[in-house]
DNA sequence: AATATATGTTTTATATGCATTTTTACTGGT
DNA sequence: ACCAGTAAAAATGCATATAAAACATATATT
């Protein structure tokens, strides 16, 4: 049976009025259509949403759990206010998660799952070929690898935490803290390392180079905000 | 001045009422007075909280996102339901996290703080000879090691992993799969090792030790698992 | 002039009411 | 006695209405 014609427009949409919100919104924050710190007015994103401010403020608690908006007490809700420290703060969490995700990943995933990472990893070096190294598909291809890795830990205590809470904060970070620095043939010839050493079998060895991957990154960052501090301080005096 | 004398009984009582509600009920949970699996009535507990379901929602809607309860669409509340396999999850996670944790505190931890820790065992060493190793004073005492080292992180992006959701989901489990094996003094050494290595600044050693503790408390807890699951299958046949 | 105060408006927090869905209980049949 | 089908009851999801708090503006006071 194929799939149905839908004639009248949308199928009925999945879940709750609150789910939908709270997807839409989330994808609003993280796309930056919401910019940080901007404050949010319940009657007014209600209205826009053409909902009551009933799902709106559900959708709004179950954000705040996940740190994307904040909500000081009797003032509404704003977006979350981004910072530098709080970048590399989360950079600490991913080496720790994604090294623990590999290592599972590596220990328990089906082979066809770490083929089909491999075969994601031949898109990538085509898409940088391609493109000449598109930053859009290099972020996006990375933060899919990465992705992709939590998913295989098969773990339901990680998945969550990566996929549901740091994965969506770094893609906003991502659109805000823009110079990402560009290194993806690196992180490319890293990513193949990690794989290779998940197709192994070797757990120890894969958390190993993931956290190494992840912790360069950080580094990587670190040492752009510094020059960048310099040049501020410099510029201004 | 002194304190207000307060004749009308309560100071007006902290945060909205859909804070209130989510830390009681959140209490509920963790301690046991709502039981795994159970299924939570709205009007019910509105109406036991002296709230309306507006807040209780609310605090619905956080504690889901916490894997406290599960809510699945038109079906209402359940509190979560435990199971083997998922507690064993949870301490790959505390691994890879307090690990890091562990390693972050070593390195940017305030002396006083690590002198606050060593204290802290003291205090557990004289607890576990007085009352022969009271199970509620070892496990309560074993969590709030732990916890205070995440504390001691000063990284707020793995701070609330572990103590806002983490360790609420293993009281949870301390309460309900109870025989937690009896390894109290081993378990304190293991305690004294790591705060000895942070004191001495060895952030990747403490890393290590505390994984290793982890790990071991992991291993200790499969093996119960396999032996009651082969006692079961022998008494069951 | 600057601060403080008072008032009015806006917005959040909470309660209540309504519609739809699920669950339960009952009836009838096999 | 057990299962299917149906109808009543209850619970959830959503919308609206009310109360309380915070913000902004303007006025008074030092």
């Amino acid at each position: 049976m194929g799939a149905i014609p839908s004639t009248n427009s949308l199928p009925p949409a999945p879940g709750t009025l609150a789910d939908q919100v709270f997807l839409r919104l989330r994808e609003a924050i993280v796309s930056g259509d919401l910019v940080p710190g901007e404050r949010i007015l319940e009657p007014a994103l209600a209205a826009r949403f053409g909902v009551s401010r009933g799902p709106l403020r559900d959708a709004l608690a179950r954000l705040a759990e996940r740190h994307l908006i904040e909500r000081p007490v009797h003032q509404g809700a704003r977006v979350v206010t981004l910072s530098f420290p709080k970048l590399i703060d989360l950079y600490h969490a991913r080496e720790a998660l994604e090294g623990m995700a590999c290592r599972l990943a590596a220990e328990r995933a089906p082979e066809a799952t770490l083929e089909a990472l491999a075969a994601l990893l031949d898109e990538h070096e085509q898409g940088v070929a391609l493109h000449a190294g598109a930053a859009y598909v290099q972020d996006e291809g990375d933060l899919d690898f990465h992705f992709r890795i939590a998913q295989a830990s098969e773990n339901p205590a990680l998945i969550p935490i990566l996929c549901d809470q740091l994965y969506h904060l770094m893609r906003l970070y991502r659109r805000t803290f823009v110079a990402q620095g560009r290194r993806s043939t690196t992180a490319l010839r890293e990513h193949r390392a990690i794989v290779d050493a998940m197709r192994e079998r070797d757990g120890a060895f894969a958390e190993q180079l993931m956290r190494r991957h992840i912790a360069k990154a950080r580094r990587n960052i670190e040492d752009l905000y510094a020059a960048q501090l310099r040049a501020a301080e410099t510029g201004e005096e």
